[in-house]
DNA sequence: CCGGAGAATCGAAACGTTTCGATCCGAGTT
DNA sequence: AACTCGGATCGAAACGTTTCGATTCTCCGG
């Protein structure tokens, strides 16, 4: 290959016989350009095969290097594997994409290690943090540090805009569906209540320790409502998998409960499915509701009681935070409503 | 708010009593600095509260910025919503982060517009390219004008890296087990055909026109086999609810397959659940094969027959390419091998 | 015929680093 | 005691843009 550099903007300047501010002027479309000399630097350009302006350049000049940091679960497969977050993502990288505005994905650091990582030195101009927890989120502390405007998912902090769902009022209105149907011994199903979760029975106070903020919301519910859940199983992740596994748990559990409360319909799927594999009916023996309002396919034709959420509007209004951040103005806070939808998993209580 | 910018390099010297380039050098770990300055510029830069050296400074100075972009499917949810991809990119991001490189998300633009976009303008070091057609993808000749090293997976370009895994051999051992089994009216549900695709029956050369590389590959092994598929539908993407409009179409179809060879576990996932809205029993009527090797906990007992590739692999032999083509090494061409697995989702031909 | 407004272009100063060669100093060598 | 060498620090030159305040030129009104 040639050694030869790169073309750059005084190389077109040059080629064309002007200055390379009117070089500059004609990519960033500022200022006033004739046609002609329009014509003239784009026929330079090509000749060179000059790309365009280097991004680098522009970032440091500028100020602004046209990218957010979207900062998630450490593992993005438990992060994107439900669908709810996929579209969301799938909103949020679109409505940036027409900004301008590409999405730089950033696992978030879970250990508080020295070495500073990918939060700490790549180019952004703004972040999205989505499902932080209650205290001691390490990113926060470092996006603060570097003076970056924040948005949180699911969860709020001070300066940050925030787009939240009110976890503990939709739980709440499931669980008085069930209380309202007779049941009173009822199980739930819990997404992590923080980074090193397990799929396991939770012993002792649920609501002790560190929690993941929606965890957290939706188990306050059961406090709200006035019952005590009688059994709590923690999982890894919104999956199908860890339903089926925390099913089993939760239905062979002493205590029989009725009804299982699940935080996503991820994991309701998968108890459902574990009642089956236990010889359970539902909704006749137990019933199950979930949390999201996915359109689950293969349950069909049963179809989940659960709160539905827009996805697309809560990635809408994300992007929205991360443009009203960039252009300076207040943080904005939006509160995304759910819907309750009875679907066929739960029914009046029965002895079992 | 204090209008005062952001501390930079030249204020910690400053407050520090030294000389730019030796803060500089504590920084990036480069050249010999003693353990008391050391820590003499750290606190001079905590009392200051300066984050860091700026990295579009660094990017500029440097040449690197530090990011890798991430082509995929212009809607993420398609791209994404298959596991298989998630484990991919899972594995993706997690290597490069190690290497300090970030993941920037870009949708791969559709329409050759003149605007120009992300992938024109954002900052990166090199791009991995996900499933890209066989033909006139604009992508690959915006990232060559760009000198961009590029990995491409599912599919090659000259110059690029490429991860592949053999998608005709694999499909044609399925097709050659179906055959077997004295199968001879086999129908066949695939992946987008190219960007703009309908779930709908394919009429006319199946092979005709610009393909999605995995698409025209799989397709292929029909012709290796020396077998026409009876009816070829075409989806919109890996999604179980694909596979069960494709299912309904490909098993009402006046042809009557006895069996279905779909090109992703999922899309067979739903033509499974297709046949059983159908009053099919699956494999006693109909055999139906996936592609992937999916653990699909909603299907069990029922396992499906496919071939299995290994996506974390996929993922870290990914991350090696990007590895290699940043150290100026010759860009390197992986073929991942892929294992034929056995299901309880095919049989022996009944009529049907 | 002159002054002034506006359009088009230009020059030069940043932006905040990294990097290369130079400088300084004390320790070891002859 | 002069001489070399390596470790630690420093100065200054890039890196490729954007941007701001000139400067030039043309055209119009008075």
């Amino acid at each position: 290959m040639s050694g030869a550099r790169r073309p750059t903007m005084a190389d077109v300047a040059a080629k064309a016989g002007v200055s390379l501010s009117t070089v500059s002027l004609t990519y960033s479309g500022a200022g006033p350009i004739s046609p002609e000399m329009k014509t003239r630097v784009e026929k330079a350009a090509s000749d060179l095969g000059y790309a365009g302006p280097s991004p680098q350049a522009r970032a440091l000049r500028s100020g602004r290097t046209h990218v957010v940091g979207l900062v998630t679960h450490e593992r993005l497969q438990f992060a994107l594997r439900d669908p709810i977050t996929l579209q969301v993502l799938d909103a949020v990288v679109g409505d940036l994409g027409d900004m301008g505005l590409g999405v730089l994905l950033i696992p978030s650091p879970t250990t508080a290690s020295t070495e500073p990582g990918l939060l700490d030195t790549a180019p952004m101009d703004a972040a999205v943090v989505m499902r932080t927890r209650d205290h001691d989120e390490p990113a926060l502390e470092i996006l603060g540090r570097r003076g970056l405007p924040v948005t949180i998912v699911e969860g709020t902090a001070p300066g940050a805009a925030s787009v939240t769902i009110d976890d503990t009022a939709a739980t709440a209105h499931l669980i008085r569906h069930l209380v309202e149907f007779g049941h009173t011994r009822i199980a739930t199903v819990t997404l992590p209540r923080n980074s090193g979760g397990e799929t396991a029975i939770v012993e002792g106070d649920m609501l002790a320790g560190p929690l993941w903020t929606p965890t957290h919301h939706r188990l306050q519910a059961f406090r709200d409502v006035g019952i005590e859940p009688c059994v709590v199983v923690e999982t890894r992740g919104s999956l199908i998998e860890e339903g089926i596994a925390a099913g089993h748990l939760a239905l062979s559990h002493p205590s029989r409960p009725t009804a299982v409360v699940c935080q996503s319909d991820l994991l309701a799927g998968g108890v459902v499915l574990a009642a089956r594999e236990l010889g359970l009916q539902v909704p006749r023996d137990v019933s199950v509701t979930g949390f999201d309002g996915l359109d689950l396919a293969w349950l069909a034709p049963m179809e989940l009681t659960t709160m539905t959420q827009d996805a697309a509007v809560k990635g809408h209004l994300i992007a929205q935070c991360v443009k009203a951040l960039l252009a300076g103005e207040e943080p904005p806070a939006f509160e995304l409503p759910v819907e309750f939808k009875r679907g066929t998993s739960t029914a009046v209580a029965r002895e079992r």
